[in-house]
DNA sequence: TATAGAACCTGTAGTAACTATAGGTTCAAG
DNA sequence: CTTGAACCTATAGTTACTACAGGTTCTATA
């Protein structure tokens, strides 16, 4: 009794992970992604295992991880002996980072809604808004 | 009666900007911040003008705006014949993207802090949120 | 089995908005 | 006149890909 094991083309590897071939190949590169067997004219050969290991790392950058990020938790499961606690410590730090950019973009929001309602529509270079940009100090919300 | 223009080096110019002369001479050289006089030596000479005009793409830039929305904005001063409509179109394009990316962050926020939350701290490789990382499929938020 | 063309290969350059470095020149103060 | 701070150019690096160009291999059909 044989066991065969499926195996993947590239073609085929991106269309299931919705990861570009040029992706993957950088993946690669950058050694995020293992170096799969070839066959004997060169083309790439994956197993059920690449696809796995790809679908971690697109899942973890929709989810807003940095391939560093990516590359710690990767290298986390490899060595086996990890907590939870280690990933959850990596999960909140990004979290963190998240919390702040929203903030951040609120503010902005903010500060660009209230110039722009000040804007009349008139036709000569009197502007509220290129006004705001010519002032050096920052724009105050409430 | 003499007129005594102000005059300042590239290193005052980034001083009162608070924009590194690395980025200085890059926005010289992408086009987008004018060509200053030199000196016989070579170093460059600035006026009160470009002082303005930088202070004005770094406000813009703090405020998000890309660099290409600003030569836009820049080439309606330049040409003169504005309107305050044009301008406020490509800031409410601006606020457009900006709320659309504190939407996905917030989303992004409640997924992770959801998956987070079910980390018990275990020392075995048992961790949902490696789990939720190897799932194909998207983690329904409410 | 021959062949056409789809799929694959490598290597390089481009994207945005800078930052950093190397190796050299000019300026200003003492 | 000398020293060292400030300046100069040109190139490469950053992040996470994407897009070529120019060539080779695989596979399905006649």
């Amino acid at each position: 009794m044989q066991i065969l094991e499926k195996t993947l083309s590239i073609g085929l590897l991106s269309t299931q992970t919705n990861c570009k071939i040029e992706t993957i190949r950088y993946y690669e590169k950058i050694g995020i992604f293992p170096k799969p067997p070839r066959t004997e004219g060169g083309h790439r050969i994956y197993s059920e295992n690449h696809l796995k290991r790809l679908v971690f790392i697109r899942r973890g950058r929709e989810l807003g991880f940095s391939l560093e990020d990516i590359r710690a938790l990767l290298k986390l499961i490899d060595g086996g002996g990890h907590t939870c606690q280690q990933v959850e410590a990596i999960t909140l730090h990004h979290l963190g980072n998240i919390h702040q950019k929203i903030l951040d973009l609120k503010k902005l929001e903010k500060i660009l809604a209230k110039i722009s309602s000040q804007c009349g529509g008139k036709v000569v270079p009197e502007c509220p808004i290129l006004d705001a940009l010519f002032e050096r100090k920052k724009i105050k919300v409430n």
